[in-house]
DNA sequence: CTGAAAGCGCTTACAG
DNA sequence: CTGAAAGCGCTTACAG
């Protein structure tokens, strides 16, 4: 037997469907015995109202969409379930679109969520304000998610890299550690950019006679292991090495391992994200670390604040605080 | 201005709504020329169905959903990577509910997809045959991930973890050591309980002299640690620990360390899963890969031939195969 | 090939 | 409080 219609129920409890649907639905307008007779008559027949037909009618599906990049497994996984919690406190669905590279794709993927979703979480480092205007309707409440983009038509929720990078660079100069060089990561990457830029900072402003040393890199270990035996070909070898991420921390840690180099003894060492691996390493890793699940919830949250009050016209851009974790790898106390 | 419907797109191109949607899906039953004229008209309106309207009338979402539990973050991110790549493929887009843990919220989960998708990709230790008979209705199209759920009436999809543990039961004691321990997963996982049934049948093949050494354990990286200073109290300490999972392996690697035993020497080690960090402990662990990503695919493929042809009216039940990954953790030549 | 019309399952003014 | 009716945007027999 097919499923029961908003029809059925009204036959059964011998009403009218508009009174079925308001007695379902907060239920003022009905009294209290027809409502109770209709919610017996829904439940005695699994009565589940047709999404697609409310969303029809109402014009809201419930649902928010993510676009997400090609992700790092951790950062991915934490990020939808922060997402996935916080959506779910709400009575929203949540639809997933990742593994996105290329803009074209993303062009794609949020063009056929239209009309499925009524607001869209996008992280991307590819997504600019010229992208939104040409793929989505302006009514469409949007949160961006760690993005460069400035305008402030839209709402944007980022990551504090730069006050990150700046606390980690401060502790290690702190620890005795002046000439502290930096691994950088990829070249048109946004959180890669500000934590240079905080290094820059923290560096001139606790040890302006230290020269700033830059390595190139890509957030991959590869990348970081090719900074570590650059740093060790140096004349004056840093006294500390900041890596704009962890993968390239352990990189370069290898390289220093087999060089005979010790850390934290000869070199402290450490790095950004604070990924499991970081712990696992010898010394366990020093490390900035990002509340990704934060990320995801608060998001989720500022969005679904515009669904309810498109008041909020003034698009806001936040910022996520982050926290340094001090292992072994930076000659500190060990927590 | 709002989005532009079919009725807009008519007018524009002066046919009816009806040659509007036979043109705009697949064309049959129009001329070219009228077609054309359509095109145009739907692109300089930028015109985009109504996506409830179409699932209302053609009783077809497009969209499948995922329920999951609360998951590690590798598997979760690799599953949902594999999951969203063939959807993709495919013109699927996917709902995901994850985080679940409890039988109750996966119900609530489950009921609330209802009407939002054309199949269910599940994955649960908790979901067996009844939970779905009580909370999905018999037509919905069902792909159960890990399950234990034997019911012929439904559609399963596992990892082969017997096959897995078999051959590095296998490995371990054709590299000389006869004697392994297990350390064991949680009471009721489905998964842990395979990889021990694996153990014992390899044991019993391979080495049926050497005793049984089978330890408790819950696949937490604590649990393998107590587990293995349980090993090191042994009379007749083991030759090799085979963990149900590389976290526990982990574990009991530091117990193994701090007790002075050297591995592979003296202990030989090896975990489950091929999580990231296994290769990254001192010395790098031998595991069990399972290759995460084609699970996924695999399972929406399953699933989206359900979709297609309801035919297949005889539920599978597919294996999907691991494979050894020798590192030095188990004393043999590295990879 | 093309169009008028019915209908998918719901919600919501509008009357009573 | 309750019901009859219109309408959300689409697709699909049914005629022509």
């Amino acid at each position: 037997m097919a499923a029961a219609t908003i029809k059925d129920v009204a036959r059964e409890a011998k009403v009218s469907v508009a009174s079925v649907s308001r007695a379902l639905n907060g239920g003022s307008g009905v009294t209290a015995a027809t409502s109770e007779r209709i919610r017996a008559a829904a439940d005695r027949l699994q009565y589940i109202p047709h999404a697609a037909a409310r969303m029809l009618i109402t014009r809201r599906t419930h649902t928010i969409g993510a676009l997400l990049p090609d992700l790092y497994g951790e950062f991915f996984s934490e990020l939808i379930r922060g997402i996935d919690l916080a959506a779910r406190a709400r009575g929203l669905h949540l639809l997933v679109s990742s593994s996105h590279d290329g803009v074209e794709e993303a062009a794609v993927a949020v063009r056929s969520m239209q009309g499925r979703v009524d607001g869209l979480l996008i992280l991307s480092g590819r997504v600019d304000a010229a992208f939104l205007r040409a793929n989505l309707p302006r009514e469409l409440p949007v949160v961006l998610l760690n993005s460069a983009v400035k305008n402030p038509m839209y709402h944007v929720l980022n990551v504090d890299n730069h006050a990150g990078a700046v606390a980690m660079v401060a502790h290690l100069i702190q620890a005795g550690h002046a000439r502290v060089a930096f691994i950088a990561g990829p070249e048109g990457n946004f959180d890669a950019r500000q934590r240079e830029q905080g290094y820059r900072a923290a560096m001139a402003k606790h040890a302006p006679k230290a020269p700033l040393n830059i390595l190139a890199g890509d957030f991959s270990e590869e990348s970081g292991y090719r900074a570590g035996r650059e740093l060790l070909a140096q004349k004056v070898r840093p006294r500390a090495v900041f890596a704009a991420n962890d993968m390239m921390a352990v990189g370069c840690l290898t390289a220093l391992k087999e060089a005979g180099v010790r850390v934290p003894q000869d070199i402290a060492l450490a790095g950004f994200d604070d990924i499991p691996i970081a712990r696992y390493v010898t010394p366990a890793l020093s490390t900035v670390r990002v509340r990704i699940v934060d990320l995801g919830r608060v998001a989720l949250e500022h969005l679904a604040g515009l669904l309810e009050g498109p008041d909020s016209s003034t698009a806001s851009a936040q910022t996520l605080g982050c926290e340094i974790v001090v292992r072994e790898s930076c000659g500190a106390s060990v927590t």
